[in-house]
DNA sequence: CCCTTATGATAACATAGGTTAAGCAGGCGC
DNA sequence: GCGCCTGCTTAACCTATGTTATCATAAGGG
């Protein structure tokens, strides 16, 4: 069950056979279901176990005091959230199921065991941790210096290939449950902009986005046109090569 | 020399005599000196050491391929740069001073042996990394939703928090270095607009900012129009007294 | 099968914020 | 003391994006 988690995390280093164990049972004890706009965590919770997505997208988000919502990134199969657990008090933002969820409840102490026993486990989660702040900041680039077109096209690609990463993409085409309100909350635009923008881009044949499922015609454009550099996501395949082991 | 950065880590946990000697140690080796505009790491470097800011202002940012900038984040005396580097193989955006900058560099080496040890240093190192990512979220939240006013009126808040954390306030004011094209590049606002949105907020009396000072007659205030609420700085103050042992 | 609710599409209009341009003050090199 | 920066201010004008409202369609519930 945690063969997207695996195949993310051999982004950054080779995993052994037994260390690919390790994490499959590590994740095979719990399971949640989650339904769209159910809530996995809250703001102000301390969650006191890691969870692993292995089916449908989720988001972290936060709400203003006046209602407006921010959408702070979204979790696809193979993402964890809260290693930040062991250290901080609480939870400074929520995380909520867009799609269907599927989720594998890991005990803390599970987790300690496990990057206690493999040092690599342990650096590759951090790396998976850092690759997620690094994400953060990209996204205060996006929406402050890009206008709605970039933004949109910048989005697309970094999903795009996050899914690719672990396996979820077809061909030029993935799974998009966003609507386009949630497309607004991310990208701090109003739905009616959004729906513009998204006019604008399928004239261009930048994209074609229907019914839940997203085809990028062009993917070279589209990241021309989003100002895409894929650096931030520290995709360090060489890893694969370096750091083997088995 | 480690004097801001103690006072920052004890806003999550006391530590003992002998962790602030050695923090202090460790801090005192070499240092460096760097003019405003002057960088202390580029993107796409691999830094092999942490950097502590001893005095003056820095800036993380980036640069898009069209000359737009950026601001990700503000580094204060106290602030630490780069325990990333432990991870990842280059930056993935430079951090450049913006006042003229004093730095301890603390080889890595050092921190290595620092946090093994001791524990609770690596703990405190840990909380400040997060802190920082939960900051970056936050701006994600203020350069989306907020307008301008907001915006400006949240960071102003911000940044008075975090320089009274370490002592660097006096009463209702402080030093603030910062250009109002650095606001900009800050904020997602064009310069003349951050003049504009400067000029209102001084009419309603928020803020007093004149030849890189700003006063703050009333915080609260102030924090209500940014709708700015401390949490997401995480300081877990009790951790003085819970956590004592020295 | 109808009713309701979520989503998407469009249009008309309003506005926050961007752009360009110009002037002005303070600091610094010479 | 002059000239030249850099930073701040202001004005006129422009445009990307927000707002409000309406309608169409599709999906799910009883």
């Amino acid at each position: 069950m945690a063969i997207y988690l695996i195949r993310k995390l051999e982004h950054f280093t080779k995993l052994s056979s037994e260390e690919k164990r390790a994490l499959e049972q590590a994740t095979s004890l719990k399971r949640r279901h989650l339904n769209p706009r159910e809530d996995l965590i809250y703001e102000g919770e301390k969650p006191d176990s890691v969870n692993l997505i292995n089916d449908g997208w989720a988001c972290r988000y936060k709400v203003l005091e006046d209602g407006r919502r921010q959408i702070l990134g979204f979790l696809v199969p193979g993402d964890v959230c809260d290693m930040r657990m062991f250290i901080l008090k609480e939870m400074d933002h929520s995380i909520g199921a867009i799609s269907p969820v599927s989720v594998s409840e890991i005990p803390k102490d599970t987790i300690i065991e496990l990057t206690d026993t493999y040092p690599r486990l342990s650096r590759a989660f951090w790396w998976n941790s850092l690759v997620e702040d690094s994400i953060s900041r990209e996204w205060v680039v996006n929406n402050s210096q890009r206008d709605a077109v970039e933004r949109m096209a910048h989005l697309f690609c970094e999903l795009f290939v996050r899914l690719r990463m672990v396996g979820l993409t077809n061909g030029d085409s993935c799974e998009f449950p966003l609507t386009q309100a949630e497309l607004g909350e991310t990208l701090g635009l109003s739905t009616v902009h959004v729906n513009r923008t998204l006019q604008e881009m399928r004239a261009a044949n930048l994209v074609v986005l229907k019914g839940k499922s997203l085809t990028i015609p062009n993917l070279e454009a589209l990241q021309e046109v989003g100002l895409f550099n894929d650096n931030y996501l520290h995709l360090e395949r060489n890893g694969h090569e370096m750091d083997a082991n088995e």
